[in-house]
RNA sequence: GGGAGCUUAGCUCAGCUGGUUUAGAGCAUCUGCCUUACAAGCAGAGGGUCGGGGGUUCGAAUCCCUCAGCUCCCACCA
């Protein structure tokens, strides 16, 4: 009797194996002979903590990381975390509101020392947790993207593509978020559909150009966002509208401020929208901005940072845009030149981060030109340098790529890197490193020596957080190769660049995944990685995605000491596809930890057993073990296979079928020894290599109990560990045994099947007829399990009182004297022979198309032939047997 | 508006270049079992005209067209 407790509890075995992971260094990897295989995380925000999708992405790159460093490989997981920014920021501020201090009270320096405290209270809890996940991450290699070094390489790449002329300055119109104050990248806005309205707003022709006779006195305009219309410098139409072509030339009045305005004329207004007339606002919306630099239009930005109204605007100065789109519209209609009001359904722009309304709004910002720098990287994946999974993303790689905007990086943000550029007393700029350099530059520039420090002014702005990510790959490994072109790499990064996978999400492959091989290849001489392996998003079971403010995320931290690490990261993958979405359950778990229990029984039962010198092994249990060596070559190979093509999930569903159906439900169920005796040692010895194996290859995507069982296995010496513990590589296998052995189980299914009938007890042993092939090693399987006291072979069966079943072409029967029921017997019969024939007709009238005989391939027309004769031997035998049990 | 993808059992999905498939798996369901590793278990069973329609072919879940529904990405007509 074993005296291990019947159910699993992976609490303590959980924390035990982690930290003798930790101790014996089993995480750390430094360069050596062996084949490089490095992952950089994607870094988690550094205040951030853990949801359901770092869970999913942190548990595919822990199983590709650990199945790696089993074949022999070198296996480096790079952690760490990133600044983020905006989030940040935003947290900090907010944090700040609430103790009622104000950011803009506050000077640059006070604000950076609370976020750096905000950021030492909170750092790194995700990293914890990722322990908790059983992620076998190089501790030591943690990085942080505002780490002192990793500043140093952010700083300097920018340096180096300013001196290149990659980086400019320039005002353009940006994604403004008025809560954080700050310009966004195009890829940080976020578009919904809102429910609003369609203004229709008269602008009166103006007195200096007065219409003439039969002429409107006014026109009707169109607009979304009446508020904007203190910053109108134009109306524009079609050249070619019929409607309009009186107002050629006219001027008009805005509305309440009375501001003269020109009629311009440009295809871009669609005659068929509105009344085909467009308002034009310069400074406030993208089209109409690229219709004032055509025009040498006047652009008016009536809006403060904050989103409220400003001087510009001549009216409601000070009040909130939204507040000023209400009153604006009593105070049109008042003034009579509101002419209608409509519902209309159009797109709003909104922040990523913050949520605000995004204003499109002119300002200075620094843009890198993203053309040259992305021809490599467009090329890379076009050509399978890098590899994306699943495929179908190249496209959508391709379309950014080949359509690539300037980036707008900078921020007018606190927290983050910095600009290095400063700005001379006279005007004029110098970008360097430091600020040491920069005077120095800034010197020899105005060929003043007198210059002091005092005298320049930094930047306030800091970097798009993106642009210190796409240097992770890079980075992590040697902070001082990025932005110095003439640096030679250091020996960790000569030897893990280029990394072997990214597992990262989808929605970030143009924030990151492109700018990191762009900056891959300006940086380290090539790509970062060989491929990318795309996650889905974990939704919830009615399919929303899992978020925050729905409530309907699970805490992975609570699901695992719920239910233990192993059994999480096996409901995370049981059914996740790459590119695909992963409907989470909590059943998911529930189904792993089932399965750890599983596997621990099975390890009860093995640990139970006494081997016995004296014992000869049984035919039943050679078979046996030959069967599952086969099968366990075949699974080797196909769980390769699976890997090949990032299909996790079916290689897991392998081995948990091969734990719970083949060897749990066949294998253990046949060497098993018989009550109150030993087992053989042959089979037993046999039986613990197996499993070991087993253990292995399961131990990527359950380390922890794998590692308990592992260890009790066998004696092992102190420090040595399943994760270190080399997978066999596959090897041929003998297709022949696993049919041979799987006839036997259908065999063993059908007498099961019979005695549930009949209800015959298992003690009771039965009689087995066969006629056809049936070899001796099944007859030894069928024996064991089915408990068949003689099996043996016929040339007719002689028994009409019989149960009988079909396997592929052997036919089987059980003698069972009174116990048959004729009726029912035959009715069992003549639904086979129905069916048969039916079979047979079909196939005839295949084999009688001239069409399919003449077209079909040999080897296609052989196998119907084949499947003919088959039938036909079928038909006969059940007619035979059918014709016995009526005559009796 | 442009592009990509999806639709197979109650649920989640396999099924690659058309023929060993009478369409599979896991979960769920139903029936019978506390059989001395495991009831978080064992044994057995049911369940799909592969979204609709048309076409190509000797042969279509698989290729083509079309319709319908869903999803995502890009663009952003005020």
């Amino acid at each position: 009797m074993s005296t291990l407790a019947s159910v699993y509890s992976p609490v303590e075995i959980e924390e035990k194996w982690y930290a003798y992971w930790m101790e014996h260094k089993l995480f750390h990897s430094k360069p050596d002979g062996r084949e490089p295989y490095a992952i950089v995380i994607p870094p988690p925000n550094v205040t951030g903590v853990l949801h359901m999708g770092h869970m999913l992405n942190n548990t595919i790159q822990d199983v590709l990381v650990r199945r790696a460093r089993m074949l022999g490989k070198n296996a480096c997981w790079v952690p760490g975390t990133d600044h983020a920014s905006i989030a940040t920021e935003a947290k900090v501020v907010a944090k700040l509101a609430a103790e009622g201090v104000k950011k803009t009270d506050l000077t640059r320096e006070a604000f950076l020392e609370h976020a750096w405290e905000w950021t030492r209270k909170h750092g790194g809890i995700i990293l914890e947790q990722l322990k908790r996940l059983g992620a076998s991450c190089d501790w030591e290699r943690t990085s942080f993207t505002m780490s002192e070094e990793y500043s140093r390489s952010v700083i300097r790449v920018f340096v180096d593509l300013y001196r290149q002329g990659k980086i400019y300055r320039g005002v353009r119109m940006v994604n403004w978020d008025p809560q954080a104050q700050t310009a966004l990248s195009d890829e940080e806005v976020v578009y919904r559909e809102q429910q609003g309205k369609l203004y229709y707003l008269r602008y009166r022709v103006s007195g200096a150009t007065p219409p003439a006779e039969g002429e409107p006195s006014y026109i009707v305009v169109a607009t979304t966002r009446p508020e904007t219309i203190f910053g109108d410098t134009a109306v524009c139409i079609n050249p070619n509208d019929e409607r309009y072509r009186w107002l050629k030339g006219k001027k008009l009045v805005v509305p309440l401020i009375n501001r003269e305005a020109p009629v311009i004329e440009d295809e871009y207004v669609d005659p068929e929208f509105g009344t085909g007339c467009l308002k034009v606002t310069p400074a406030h919306d993208i089209n109409d901005y690229m219709l004032g630099e055509k025009f040498g239009l006047e652009a008016i930005d009536i809006f403060n940072d904050d989103g409220t109204l400003s001087e510009k605007a001549q009216l409601y100065v000070g009040q909130d845009r939204f507040e000023v789109r209400r009153q604006v519209e009593l105070d049109l209609a008042a003034a009579g030149l509101l002419e209608k009001v409509e519902d209309y359904a159009n797109k709003v722009g909104f922040s990523e981060r913050t949520n605000a309304a995004i204003e499109p709004k002119l300002s200075m910002q620094w843009f890198v030109r993203m053309g040259e720098l992305a021809e490599p990287a467009l090329a890379a994946v076009m050509d399978d340098d890098v590899q994306l999974f699943p495929p179908k993303f190249k496209n959508t790689y391709r379309h950014w790529m080949e359509n690539i905007k300037d980036w707008c990086i900078s921020r007018q943000l606190w927290w983050g890197h910095r600009i290095p550029a400063w700005y001379l007393p006279q005007g004029g700029l110098v970008v360097a490193e430091t600020a040491e350099e920069a005077l120095t530059a800034a010197k020899e520039k105005t060929k003043n020596p007198n210059l002091t420090l005092a005298d320049l002014r930094q930047d306030e702005d800091c970097l798009d957080t993106w642009f210190s990510s796409w240097l992770w790959p890079v980075s992590v490994f040697d902070p001082n190769v990025a932005g110095h072109p003439e640096a030679d790499p250091n020996k960790d990064l000569q030897y893990y660049y280029p990394t072997a996978d990214l597992v990262t999400a989808p929605e970030i492959l143009f924030f990151w995944v492109a700018r990191m091989i762009i900056a891959g290849y300006e940086w380290a001489g090539g790509y970062p990685f060989k491929n990318v392996y795309l996650t889905g998003i974990v939704r919830d079971k009615q399919g929303r995605k899992m978020s925050k403010s729905l409530g309907n995320s699970p805490d992975p931290i609570a699901l695992i000491e719920k239910y233990g690490a192993d059994s999480v990261r096996l409901g995370m993958l049981l059914t996740s596809p790459a590119g695909n979405d992963l409907p989470f359950d909590e059943s998911l778990c529930e189904q792993g930890r089932n399965f750890c229990n599983k596997i621990w029984n099975v390890f009860r039962l093995i640990k139970g057993w006494e081997p016995s010198d004296s014992e000869p092994q049984p035919e039943h249990a050679r078979v046996a073990v030959e069967w599952f060596g086969t099968l366990l070559c075949k699974t080797l190979q196909s769980v390769a296979d699976d890997f090949d093509k990032y299909r996790l999930s079916e290689a897991l569903m392998e081995l948990y079928k091969l734990y719970w159906d083949e060897f749990s439900g066949w294998y253990l169920e046949i060497i098993k020894p018989q009550q109150g005796r030993q087992i053989d040692k042959r089979t037993y010895s046999a039986t613990l290599n197996i499993f070991d194996v087993m253990l292995r290859l399961l131990h990527p995507f359950m380390p922890f109990i794998t590692e308990e069982l592992w260890q009790n296995l066998a004696e092992r010496t102190e420090g040595a560990s399943i994760m270190t513990a080399l997978q066999p590589r596959a090897q041929e296998f003998d297709e022949e045994t696993l049919s041979r052995f799987e006839q036997a189980k259908q065999v063993v299914t059908n007498l099961r099947s019979i005695r549930k009938d009949k209800n015959i007890p298992s003690k009771e042993p039965l009689t087995l007829l066969f006629r056809g092939e049936f070899s001796s090693a099944s007859s030894a399987i069928v024996g064991r399990l089915a408990n068949t006291s003689q099996v043996a072979s016929v040339a007719e069966n002689t028994e009409p009182l019989c149960a009988s079943f079909l396997v592929k072409t052997t036919e089987f029967y059980v003698p069972l004297g009174s116990m048959v029921n004729v009726a029912e017997e035959r009715k069992k019969l003549e639904a086979d022979l129905t069916y048969f024939r039916k079979f047979l007709s079909g196939v005839q009238a295949k084999l009688g198309n001239e069409k399919f005989v003449g077209s079909a391939p040999e080897s296609i027309v052989a196998l119907e032939r084949k499947k003919q004769r088959d039938a036909e031997a079928k038909i006969a035998s059940l007619e035979e047997q059918l014709e016995k049990l009526i005559r009796g």
